[in-house]
DNA sequence: ACCTGAACACCGTTCAAGT
DNA sequence: ACCTGAACACCGTTCAAGT
């Protein structure tokens, strides 16, 4: 995209190039358990130039994680079709995001596991709570037409509706689901079970 | 507990001391990301000794979410008193599943994570699906009572209990359920909208 | 200001020996 | 049959130099 792409880094942007590898080394692999050395030879530098960009690897995970929730929140602003009703809309949000987890299974993993190096880090779990927000905003909508119900607090639902979401991802990346056992469309037939605790 | 307590291994059972070794690891560490080394060092034997019994780190991982999942099991068994209604045998199920994972959270993810090592073992999975079949039972159980209605199929809104249980319990252990936001039972809660779903 | 090469400590794994 | 010690390849990280 730039004047001279022969050799974009070495003195472009190596910052951004070392995401691009490891986005695709943790594709690959399947999870952030890739070496840095390998970062940077993919990247065509020599193995401790990544960290005059990142003091640690576990920085470079949590760089990660942040592309990731971003791009997250991308897909659910494509699923936006807010001409519909509600429940179909929320529908549609649950099943872009586990379509997202389904397609990026390590990069998901990676942006909600304290278990890599992420520690509390507050930018993390802020952009998680952000998720949160979304399905807030659709309840809250739902309740106003009347089309949900106001037995438990809307924090509560919101919450039972993430947790559903975030399971069913979870299980779908891990290999759980087993559609001769669940059906072929298990996500949206779970998620309607759910909806229709929320109905009016 | 055998005769001889002061030195246990070097002609004990090995087996049994490195697993409770890696589960404390396991416990302090937050993760499977420990090593084998201090696994031993800590156990009393020499670094290679662990190969004796367990022909990769991976085996040894693939062993500790096997005994997490008995454990998992045997705590659901405890919290069982068949004579309460079925929605609070589902709601005491849930919350008993939310505080395993709670109170070993580095083993809960392990088991779960084909992430670390744990490729398609089939053991695992199917220990796994070993806890649908608890839920699928209370589910069946309230459809004959006539508590639960039958809307959506069975296995659905079993997946619907096991995602939403295995979320909050994911949700919990990465401290994304702040109780300021979401109420001081947060589980008990959320379940509760989820088994309205369920009601006839 | 940014990158390289050598170096250090450490880990997973193997293997020839020891008892 | 089970364990040890040395050894190998490899990784994260650092640092004195290079441009």
């Amino acid at each position: 995209m730039s004047k001279d792409s022969c050799r974009p880094y070495h003195h472009g942007n190596l910052f951004q190039a070392l995401i691009n590898t490891a986005l695709e080394l943790l594709q690959e692999q399947g999870s952030w358990q890739f070496n840095l050395r390998e970062v940077a030879r993919r990247t065509g530098v020599s193995h401790a130039a990544p960290y005059r960009h990142f003091s640690d690897k576990t920085a470079l995970l949590t760089e990660l994680a942040l592309v990731g929730f971003d791009a997250l929140g991308d897909a659910l602003s494509a699923s936006r079709q807010p001409e519909n009703p509600v429940q179909q809309q929320l529908l549609a949000a649950a099943m872009a995001y586990v379509a997202f987890a389904d397609a990026n299974p390590a990069l998901y993993r990676l942006m909600f596991s304290a278990d890599a190096g992420n520690r509390e880090d507050v930018h993390l779990s802020q952009r998680a709570q952000n998720t949160f927000t979304v399905v807030l905003a659709l309840l809250e909508q739902g309740r106003r037409e009347g089309v949900f119900n106001g037995k438990r607090p809307l924090q509560s639902q919101a919450l039972a509706c993430w947790a559903e979401v975030h399971g069913l991802a979870l299980l779908a990346i891990d290999g759980l689901l087993l559609p001769e056992k669940v059906g072929n469309d298990p996500v949206s037939a779970a998620l309607s079970t759910l909806v229709e605790g929320l109905g009016a």
